[in-house]
DNA sequence: TCCATTTATCTTGACGTCAAACTATATCGA
DNA sequence: TCGATATAGTTTGACGTCAAGATAAATGGA
């Protein structure tokens, strides 16, 4: 009897006409991400970073050589809105760990670039996100891991 | 081959020493999380409504007659902190779906209750929200859906 | 060539959230 | 009884996010 199904008998008791079943998946999935996500940060703060900003540093940095993205390109990788994408580089630029230039080819457009210092900095601090996550998972045996990966998946499927 | 392949096989490319697996896992249920959010948000907003404003009245909706909680009964059920409850509450009191009304039995305290026009939204509402979830949930079968039930269900308790 | 349309990005304004500080009231122990 | 401490909520300030609108440059067709 965890918070979730406290939850879904309240409803059975109070809405019997409800079906409780999608409420306690979707129930639990979002607790589980507050807390993953909360979790996530600790790290990230060690490292001067929030979710927001290890996500485009980290984005840039898995793209490889020469670690440089256009914000429309980091709006694609990241789900979220090109005024989130300024203000993230924004920060990210006052921070130092990035550069923007403008896109030679296209006069509309930016290069968003690691700086040294930005390539530095995710590159440790992935190492310790991923340490971190492995931790948060540990609870998990692997064939539940590989399980639920599975599962996560074909339901993801369906949005993407 | 979906988008967190594709963001796993750009670390292995870039960063092989990282085991990818806590990453795949995690990264499809945030994934997975943000496109549930908005989808649900859209019933939400036909209530005039939003995640934050539903969560409230569906709290106290659940908790049976005479449908009120205190301030400190609503953030423990709802994840959130007491500014965070503080600003939701006085946007439904503006609104007119809750009143608060001060605690006769604790002069700190408050007792929120929802109004008879925040009932019967928050009662149409919330019927329109299981229909909605169900349809976001159609693409799992049944067993599916009992599966990953059970496995987040085992992982929310390392938190709870 | 030129204008209409599209695309890339930034700006603005409204919210939601949190952490930390603050106010008021309750409780506990000497 | 009283002062120290705990608890209930609110306020404040800083961010992050989005939708919608604005700006500037690219593109496509007449």
């Amino acid at each position: 009897m965890d918070h979730v199904d406290s939850i879904l008998a309240e409803w059975q008791a109070e809405r019997p006409d409800l079906d409780a079943m999608p409420m306690g998946v979707m129930g639990r999935l979002k607790r589980l991400q507050v807390h993953l996500a909360r979790n996530l940060e600790t790290v990230f703060a060690r490292y001067g970073l929030n979710a927001a900003s290890f996500d485009v540093l980290a984005t840039l940095r898995r793209s490889g050589a020469p670690y440089a993205l256009s914000p429309s390109a980091l709006m694609d990788r990241t789900m979220v809105t090109s005024g989130t994408m300024t203000n993230r580089l924004d920060r990210l630029e006052a921070a130092g760990f990035i550069a923007r230039r403008r896109n030679p080819e296209d006069g509309r457009g930016f290069v968003v670039a690691l700086t040294d210092e930005g390539f530095s900095l995710i590159d440790e601090a992935v190492t310790a996100h991923v340490e971190n996550q492995q931790r948060l998972i540990a609870v998990l045996d692997p064939a539940e891991r590989a399980a639920l990966d599975i599962l996560l998946a074909r339901w993801l499927a369906a949005f993407e």
